[in-house]
RNA sequence: GGGCGAAUAGCUCAGUUGGUUAGAGCGCCUGCCUUACACGCAGGAUGUCGGGGGUUCGAGUCCCUCUUCGCCCA
C-alpha cells in the first residue's frame, strides 16, 4: 500500500481517475451484453437521456445538480450489473445560439441580415464547432459517468435526418398544417414562439376605461376597458355579452372608433366576461388571440396596425386607420401618445391599477407580442391520447407523483404547437413549394425540381423549432430513422432526471413522439427534481448574479463535496438552498463527510497493513466478537436501507407500476443519509474505536486476523454504498484495500453492488453489544455532568439487569476502554455516594463519586428520570386499561405496549430503590 | 380567476398505510489537540409539528376552516 497523504488531494485525485474510468471504458454501453435485439447477454438495459444542454451554456450549479442526480442513478445501475447507457449530448438552441452570435456580430459592426443566411449559418456553425463542447467537458469535472462515445447533438447531420425524418411522416400524416391564426411574436427576436415559449409574468398595468361614442347619438357611447390602448387602431368592433341587460340596447349599433374616426359595430359573443373591467371589450383580431377567435365567428376582418419590429405601422388591411403621426412609433411610446389624445378628447372614463400576467419571451425577455400569422403547427390531439393513457395505465409513473396531475392537464387541454421559427439557425423546415403548380411538399431529400410539375421548387424560409429536435431525442440519439443495434437494445430507455419546468416543453412531448414513433413509451419514470436557489429562495441566475459555479466548489472543495451536498440537500422534489456568498458553509456537509471518509479509510488501511484477507462476508469459521456480530448487523440494515431508498426501477414483465411501487425510489437524500450514518456513527464511532485494540501490536494473532477480515470487508461494503454519490474519493481508497484472494476488481465503479445478507445469526449478539453501548453511553454522560476530566481514570460498577450479565462481563474491558473507566461488573455496590444510570433493560451503571459528587444534584436527576419513567409508565398504563385500544389496536400494537410497560416497571422499580437509597424517603 | 403544493428545532429539510419518549445535517452551548480525523471527539440545549374546529381508544399524519408562502395554468 502506498502511504495515503493526511489530507485528501481532490484535485490531484479526482482528473487522473476520471481518466482511467474512460480508458477502461468503464462508461461504455455495449448492445451485445444486453438480452434485447436478438443479442443473448444476461444483461437488463438501463437507458437515461441526458436533458441535452444548450451548446451556448456554461455549467451552472442547475447543471451540477441535474447531472449528479442522473449520475449517481446511473453508477448505482451499473453496479447491480445493469447495461448502463447514458447518453450524453447538446441541444443546438436555436434562438439562443442566434442571439450570442448576433451579439458578436453587433460588436463587430456587423449583422445577421448583412452577412446573409448562409454565411451566417456557416458562423454560427464554426461559433459552436468551437465552443459547444465545453459544457461536455465541465460535467466530467462533476464525474458524470455519460457514454462519451454516442455523444450526440440535436443539429448534427445523424439527427438532423431524425428531424426530417419525423416531420415528414407528420406532413404526410396530416398532422403538420399550416395555420393562420394570432401567435406569440417576439420583436426583438424577430420570431414566432410557442405557447410554452411565452412565459406568463405578473406586471402591474393599468386598466383604461375608454368610452367609445355612440354613431347615432355622440352624446350616448359604450365605454371599454382595456390594457392596451395602442391596439384601438385595430378595432373592429366592441363585443358585450348577450345576456347582458346593460348593453343589450346597443348591439348591432355602431360606435365611432376614437382616434380613427371610422365606425365599428357592437356585437354580442358569450366569450366576454361580463364582470371584468365595464363588460364590453374592444375587438383587435390580429393583435390578440381571443379577439381573432371572436373576430372569426362574427366574420370581421383583420386589420394589422403593429408592425413585426413592435412599431405602429399601417398593414395589411389597416388602410386609412392609422394617422401619419403615430406610424413608426415603438408600441408603448404609442401607447403613451394615443391615452393622451384620447385624454384630450375627453374620452378616457377613468384609469385604475391592473395586475395582470403579460408574455415574455423566455429567451430575451421582451414582452410578447400577439401577432396575426401563417405558421406550422403540429395537431397535438391525436398524439397526447396515447401519452395521457400512458400514464393512466401505469406504464409511465411521474415523481413526485403530484406532478402527474400537472401532466394530464396539460395532454388534456392541449393546443396545437406552432413548430415554425423565423431564424437562420435551425432546422430548415423541409416544405417545397411549387411556383409551377403551386403544389406544397415535405420530403426527405432535397428536391431538384418539383416532383409533380418539374418546376422551379421554393423552400420554406423557417427553421423548426428546438424543441422539434429535442422530442425526439430517446431515439434520435440511438440511430432513428435506421433500424440500428443502439436502437433496437436501448429502446425504449428507463428513466429521464430533469426540472419541472420542462415538464411540457419536451418530457410531455417525448413521450408523444416515442409512442407516435416507435410505438413504446420512451421511459418508465420521469423524476422531476427540485431547483438550487439562494438564501432568500430565488433562483440562481446569471442576471441576479446569486449563482455558484460547481467548477469554482469543484477547485475548492472537489467533486464529492459537491455531489454529496447536493445529494443529501436533495428530499424528493424540494428545492436545496445555497448561499453563494458562503461556499465553506454551503457546502460544510460534503466536505466534512469526504474527509471523515478519508481518514477512516486512512486509519483502516494503515492498520489492516496489506496481507491478504479472509473473504467475507460469512466468516463462519471464525469466532466472532459481539461487537463484530453488530457492525455486520448494521452493515446489512445500512444495505437494505440504501437500496429501498433508491427503489424500483423497473415494474413487473407487463410494464405496468404496481401502486404501492408507484411513488416509490429515488430517495437520493434518504439513501446519503442512511450511508453516511452508517460510516461515521457506526463503523467510524464504534466499530473502529472497537478494532483498535485487536489490530495493535500485543493483540491476539487469530482474533488479529478476524477483526482484520471483518473490517475490511465492512469498509469494502461501505464503499460499494457510497461509491454513486462520492466516486472518487471512494474509488481512490478501494483501489487501496487489500484483496481477499481470488477477488480483486479493477474498478469500484465495476463492482457489485452489495446485498442483504440476512441477520438471524447477528441479532443477539448485536443486541447484547447494544447493551455495552448504552453503558459506554451512561458513564460518557456521568462524566460530562460531574465534569470530570477525560483523564482521570473512574472506577464504574455496573450491576446487571436479569439475563445481561454474560454479555456485560465479556464487554466490561471494551466498555472501560470506550468509557475511559474501570468496569467491574456484578460487584456489590459499593458504599458512599455514586452517580447512577439504569439502562433500559434494568441493569444499573453505578460510578462511586465520593467527594464528587453532588448529592442533591444527583438526587434531583435521578428524580427527574423516575418522574419521565412514571409519566410514560402511567401513559402506557392508561392505554392498556382502555377497553376500546385493547380491543380495537392491532394485536403488535398492543403487545408493543404490553412489553414496553414490562421494561418501564423494571426501570422504574430500580430508579425508585436508587432514589430512596441515595436521597432518602 | 382556476388548480396544485408547502407551513415540523435558529436555518434547510425527513417523518411510509394514524400507534412507543417527533428525527437528520448545518448552526448554537460545555469540555477535550484521547497516537485516522479540530473538516474532529464526547456531552448538551432547542419544537403547544402555522391558528381554530372535528373524526378516533389514539392525530405531525385523516376531515373542515382560516392565515401565510410558493409553483403551474388562464
Amino acid at each position: 500500500m502506498t502511504a495515503l497523504p493526511a489530507q485528501y488531494d481532490a484535485q490531484a485525485t479526482e482528473g487522473p481517475l476520471y481518466r482511467r474510468w474512460v480508458d477502461a471504458g468503464c462508461f461504455t454501453a455495449d448492445p451485445a451484453r444486453t438480452h434485447r435485439a436478438g443479442f443473448h447477454g444476461d444483461r437488463e438495459p438501463f437507458v437515461v437521456p441526458m436533458p441535452p444542454p444548450n451548446v451556448t451554456a456554461v455549467l451552472h450549479v442547475g447543471h451540477g445538480l441535474n447531472d449528479t442526480v442522473q449520475d449517481v442513478v446511473v453508477r448505482w445501475r451499473r453496479m447491480r450489473g445493469d447495461e448502463v447507457l447514458w447518453i450524453p449530448g447538446t441541444d443546438h438552441a436555436g434562438i439562443a445560439t442566434q442571439n450570442v452570435v448576433e451579439r458578436q456580430l453587433a460588436a463587430e459592426g456587423t449583422s445577421r441580415p448583412a452577412l446573409g443566411r448562409e454565411a451566417f449559418a456557416a458562423r454560427t456553425a464554426a461559433f459552436v464547432a468551437e465552443t459547444g463542447g465545453i459544457i461536455l467537458e465541465q460535467l466530467k469535472a462533476l464525474g458524470a459517468s455519460a457514454d462519451w462515445t454516442r455523444t450526440a447533438y440535436t443539429f448534427s447531420p445523424k439527427l438532423s435526418r431524425a428531424v426530417r425524418e419525423a416531420f415528414v411522416r407528420l406532413f404526410d400524416e396530416g398532422l403538420i398544417y399550416r395555420g393562420h391564426r394570432v401567435i406569440h411574436w417576439c420583436p426583438r427576436c424577430l420570431t414566432s414562439l410557442s405557447d410554452e415559449e411565452a412565459e406568463f409574468e405578473d406586471e402591474v398595468g393599468q386598466l383604461w376605461h375608454i368610452r367609445y361614442p355612440l354613431a347615432s347619438d355622440p352624446t350616448r357611447g359604450i365605454t371599454v376597458a382595456t390594457t392596451r390602448p395602442e391596439t384601438i387602431l385595430g378595432d373592429v368592433a366592441v363585443a358585450v355579452h348577450p345576456d347582458d341587460e346593460r348593453y343589450r340596447d346597443l348591439i348591432g349599433q355602431s360606435v365611432t372608433l376614437p382616434i380613427v374616426g371610422i365606425a365599428i359595430p357592437v356585437i354580442a359573443d358569450s366569450a366576454v366576461d361580463p364582470a371584468f373591467g365595464t363588460g364590453a371589450v374592444k375587438i383587435t383580431p390580429a393583435h390578440d388571440a381571443n379577439d381573432f377567435e371572436i373576430g372569426s365567428r362574427h366574420s370581421l376582418p383583420t386589420p394589422v396596425v403593429i408592425s413585426l419590429a413592435a412599431t405602429i405601422e399601417e398593414g395589411a388591411g389597416a388602410t386609412g386607420r392609422v394617422p401619419e403621426r403615430l406610424r413608426g412609433l415603438d408600441r408603448f411610446l404609442a401607447r403613451e401618445r394615443i391615452v393622451g389624445e384620447l385624454r384630450g378628447a375627453g374620452l378616457v372614463v377613468k384609469t385604475e391599477t391592473h395586475t395582470h400576467a403579460v408574455r415574455h419571451c423566455y429567451r430575451c425577455g421582451t414582452v410578447v407580442e400577439p401577432r396575426l400569422s401563417d405558421q406550422w403547427f403540429v395537431r397535438m390531439a391525436p398524439l397526447a391520447e396515447p401519452a395521457l393513457d400512458a400514464l393512466r395505465s401505469g406504464r409511465l409513473r411521474i415523481l413526485p407523483e403530484r406532478w402527474e396531475a400537472v401532466y394530464t392537464g396539460w395532454l388534456t387541454g392541449i393546443r396545437d404547437w406552432n413548430i415554425s421559427r423565423q431564424l437562420w439557425w435551425g432546422h430548415r423546415i423541409p416544405v417545397w413549394y411549387c411556383d409551377g403548380c403551386g403544389s406544397t411538399r415535405a420530403l426527405r431529400e432535397d428536391p431538384a425540381a418539383c416532383p409533380d410539375c418539374g418546376g422551379t421548387l421554393r423552400q420554406d424560409a423557417d427553421v423548426l423549432d428546438t424543441w422539434f429536435s429535442a422530442w425526439l431525442w430517446p431515439f434520435s440519439t440511438l440511430g432513428w430513422p435506421d433500424d440500428t443495434p443502439d436502437l433496437r437494445a436501448f429502446y425504449p430507455g428507463d428513466l429521464l432526471i430533469t426540472a419541472p419546468e420542462i415538464l411540457f416543453f419536451w418530457v410531455a412531448r417525448m413521450v408523444m413522439a416515442g409512442l407516435h414513433f416507435q410505438g413504446q413509451i420512451p421511459f418508465r419514470t420521469v423524476y422531476l427534481h427540485g431547483t438550487v436557489r439562494d438564501t432568500e429562495h430565488r433562483k440562481m441566475s446569471k442576471s441576479l448574479g446569486n449563482g455558484i459555479d460547481p467548477l469554482d466548489v469543484i477547485r475548492l472543495y472537489g467533486a464529492d463535496a459537491l455531489r454529496y451536498t447536493l445529494v443529501a440537500g436533495l428530499g424528493l422534489g424540494t428545492d436545496v438552498v445555497l448561499d453563494p456568498a458562503n461556499l465553506e458553509q454551503s457546502f460544510a456537509p460534503g466536505r466534512h463527510f469526504v474527509t471523515k471518509l478519508w481518514n477512516i479509510g486512512r486509519f483502516i488501511l494503515t492498520s489492516v497493513g496489506d496481507e491478504s484477507v479472509e473473504p467475507g462476508p460469512d466468516f463462519s469459521d471464525r469466532q466472532l466478537t459481539r461487537a463484530d456480530h453488530w457492525i455486520l448487523a448494521r452493515l446489512d440494515g445500512a444495505v437494505a436501507a440504501c437500496t429501498a431508498a433508491l427503489g424500483p426501477v423497473r415494474p413487473p414483465s407487463d410494464g405496468v407500476w404496481p401502486t404501492e411501487q408507484r411513488g416509490s425510489g429515488l430517495r437520493l437524500s434518504e439513501y446519503a443519509e442512511s450511508a453516511r450514518a452508517f460510516v461515521w456513527n457506526d463503523l467510524a464511532d464504534w466499530y473502529v474505536e472497537h478494532c483498535k485494540r485487536r489490530l495493535g501490536a500485543d493483540a491476539d494473532a487469530a482474533d488479529r486476523v478476524t477483526a482484520r477480515s471483518v473490517l475490511v470487508h465492512v469498509f469494502d461494503t461501505a464503499l460499494r454504498l457510497l461509491h454513486p454519490i462520492v466516486p472518487f474519493v471512494t474509488e481512490a481508497l478501494w483501489q487501496e484495500l487489500p484483496r481477499a484472494a481470488g477477488g480483486p476488481g479493477r474498478f469500484l465503479t465495476r463492482a457489485a453492488w452489495p446485498t442483504v445478507r440476512g441477520t438471524a445469526r447477528h441479532a443477539k449478539p448485536a443486541a447484547e453489544y447494544d447493551l455495552a453501548r448504552a453503558a459506554v453511553s451512561a458513564l460518557r454522560q456521568i462524566r460530562a455532568d460531574y465534569r470530570i476530566p477525560p483523564a482521570q481514570s473512574l472506577a464504574a460498577v455496573i450491576e446487571p439487569g436479569a439475563g445481561s450479565r454474560g454479555a456485560l462481563a465479556g464487554e466490561a474491558d471494551a466498555i472501560g476502554r470506550l468509557a475511559r473507566c474501570d468496569v467491574r461488573v456484578g460487584d456489590p455496590a459499593p458504599d458512599g455516594a455514586s452517580a447512577l444510570t439504569v439502562l433500559a433493560d434494568g441493569s444499573t451503571v453505578i460510578v462511586p463519586l465520593a467527594g464528587v459528587i453532588d448529592v442533591e444534584k444527583e438526587c434531583a436527576r435521578l428524580r427527574g428520570e423516575l418522574a419521565q419513567t412514571e409519566r410514560l409508565l402511567a401513559g402506557v398504563r392508561q392505554r392498556l386499561g382502555t377497553a376500546a385500544f385493547t380491543d380495537r389496536a392491532k394485536p403488535e400494537v398492543v403487545e408493543g405496549a404490553r412489553s414496553q410497560e414490562r421494561d418501564l416497571a423494571t426501570r422504574e422499580g430500580q430508579l425508585r430503590t436508587r432514589v430512596e437509597v441515595l436521597c432518602g424517603p
